[in-house]
RNA sequence: GCGCCUGUAGCUCAGGGGAUAGAGCAACGGAUUCCUAAUCCGUGUGCCGCAGGUUCGAUUCCUGCCAGGCGCACCA
């Protein structure tokens, strides 16, 4: 597709007065393919050339030189209108995705840089919730676009294993634990002790006082604190780890609060040093009245940091360590003002390289009355979405492929894709209402639609006798095929989108395109049934359809089962 | 009170300042001697929250208002 819009930039440039990053911008594509790939409106020529838009467009039509790219330019209204040479824009796009493989739509203008996404971070001794889910799959298809783009990603899993809750752990731990019970169930305990201490802590305060001792002994070192923290951080983690190969999702630093501990009195000196630090109400704050901003806590009055300390000394550990380029919060819009925060406090400090950190925010998952609280116990735990989704899937198989070999691999497939999808598929900014009866639904706008059609396309592939075969993509100008292939051709343009937006749901929304397109010719154009030249092109336009929906899925962390 | 985000079909949502605002779900009707019917085709629905402004052109950008969500000092 670059190469085409390219040519039409060149074209245009001999004979309009407009530079070619300009002309690039301002080319449209057209609402319908009726009006061809590529749209150059003439109202800014208009205004130059105080000329009726429409006269400019049948104008240029006239004098524009002729090019192979393009079987016909004309004008529509106020539009000069461009369709690509069907047979070249085929034959080209074919080829690229067939060579190219999994590394189609990759681009290497990342190359030699790097960029560090911090995401997921679900607090130590809390379950998963699906609250968790956002920021793990959001986070995790954008390491994945970035590095399609040719970045080298961090993807850095900030636990959160350090604070205040933990003094409320061990609060509770000791007051009422049962050994065995956490032996046996660990997070599920750990979350029942949490919940009780703060329902306990409603009628006696005293509870709160203590748990801030305990975390203050803790951050101290001492030993009692520190084993039971130690342990309780241990379960944890090999629960969340179990969650995360379910997802299929990686990290490369599991470096949470804690990992700073021994850092966070330097980085308060550090602060103090430049005389952005003062007291205020007993605790120690940088001021940002300047910046119309809440002070930005470092030290509570018994001493004690808080979250912004730790993740003000966590962005210039990081800065130091992987020389980012660029630094991404994959973080709930809830929490927006407290990097607004940071990273002033940052800019304060003198950091140019706070401008390169970046806060992706996303909406809340709520319930219908109300947002989710751990606290109060009204958690849905994501394994328990997992599970569900899983086993709808398997039943939905026994119907309809009873013979399907590796039934409860496909089934996770498909199920936990399907949630996946159901999180990634709108805009990140929205809220997304819990709501059971969506997680579990798999027609329409779904992963399983994307995940059929590649199925789909592999079994027609392996029906194919003496496949593959020479083919002439040439042949593929009708317009079920056309579209098909126009789509395709767009992908690499989708991904630098996505990444450049921090929007995986454009990938989602353009998979979603792709299989549509397909299905379409599916129940169009015969493949296996075609006279023989017509079939071979068109086995190779569904093996580049099977490849880009493989390639599109694995963006957003989904896998493309062959059968199902 | 101040700040941030959201407001598009009955519901859930797409929509890159541009051409006739689109999908899915739900409802109804059709398609399988043929490559997986988790599919496809058809039927209709919109003061794009309201009011101004910028612009040749605004659902899109700006301002104000209304409604909802979130946040605003020792939680993260």
């Amino acid at each position: 597709m670059q190469m085409f819009r390219e040519e039409v930039v060149r074209l245009l440039s001999d004979l309009v007065q407009l530079d070619k990053q300009e002309l690039a911008m301002d080319l449209e594509t057209p609402p319908s393919s009726e009006m061809g790939d590529f749209a150059f409106p003439c109202f800014k020529l208009a205004k130059k050339r105080r000329q009726n838009p429409a006269a400019i467009a049948a104008d240029l039509v006239n004098t524009l030189p002729c090019s192979n790219y393009f079987e016909k330019i004309e004008a529509k209204g106020p539009y000069v209108n461009f369709f690509c040479n069907r047979e070249l824009l085929a034959n080209t796009t074919i080829k690229n995705i067939l060579t190219q493989g999994k590394a189609y739509g990759q681009q290497t203008l990342g190359k030699g840089k790097t960029i560090v996404i911090d995401f997921s971070a679900p607090n130590i001794a809390k379950p998963f919730g699906v609250g968790h889910l956002r920021s793990t799959v959001i986070g995790n298809s954008l390491y994945r676009l970035y590095q399609a783009l040719g970045y080298n990603c961090v993807g850095i899993n900030h636990l959160g294993d350090w604070g205040t809750q933990f003094g409320k752990l061990i609060v509770a731990y000791m007051q009422w634990g049962d050994e065995r019970k956490l032996e046996k169930q660990p997070i599920t305990y750990l979350y029942e002790l949490y919940v009780r201490f703060h329902s306990e802590a409603e009628k006696d305060p005293r509870l709160d006082e203590e748990a801030r001792a305990w975390f203050k002994k803790l951050e101290d070192g001492d030993a009692e604190a520190r084993a039971l923290w130690q342990r309780f951080r241990d379960l944890s983690l090999t629960e969340f780890k179990r969650i995360y190969n379910l997802l299929g999702v990686e990290f490369d630093s599991y470096q949470g609060e804690s990992f700073y501990n021994e850092m966070l009195d330097g980085t308060v000196d550090l602060i103090e040093a430049k005389g952005l630090a003062s007291i205020s109400e007993g605790a120690l704050i940088v001021d940002l009245s300047e910046e119309n901003l809440p002070p930005c806590l470092l030290r509570k009055q018994d001493g004690a940091t808080l979250y912004a300390t730790r993740d003000l000394c966590a962005a210039i550990y990081r800065q130091q360590h992987y020389n980012f380029t660029k630094m991404l919060y994959v973080v709930g819009a809830d929490q927006a003002l407290h990097f607004q925060q940071v990273f002033t406090v940052l800019q304060k400090m003198g950091y140019e390289w706070a401008e390169n950190c970046v806060h992706v925010p996303f909406g809340l998952i709520r319930y219908k009355d109300g947002k989710m609280s751990t606290r109060r116990g009204t958690l849905v735990f994501l394994e328990d979405v997992l599970t569900k989704a899983t086993e709808l899937a398997k039943e939905i198989i026994q119907e309809k492929n009873p013979g399907l070999a590796n039934k409860e691999h496909v089934a996770r497939q498909v199920g936990i894709g399907a949630v996946i999808f159901g999180d990634l598929s709108n805009d990140r900014i929205k809220n997304i209402e819990f709501d059971w009866d969506k997680v579990l639904d798999f027609t329409g706008e779904t992963a399983p639609y994307v995940q059929y059609a590649h199925a789909r396309i592999c079994s027609i592939l392996r029906k194919a006798e003496s496949w593959p075969a020479p083919y002439d993509a040439t042949l593929l100008t009708n317009a079920e095929e056309q579209n098909v292939v126009r789509l395709l051709a767009r992908f690499s343009d989708v991904i630098f989108r996505a990444a450049q937006t921090y929007k995986p749901s454009l990938i989602a929304r353009y998979v979603l395109d792709v299989a549509a397109a397909f299905n379409s010719f599916y129940h169009q154009c015969p493949v296996l049934q075609a006279e023989e030249a017509s079939r071979n092109a068109r086995l190779a336009l569904i093996d580049a359809v099977r490849q880009v929906l493989v390639n599109g899925l694995y963006l957003l962390g989904i896998s493309a089962p062959e059968e199902m």
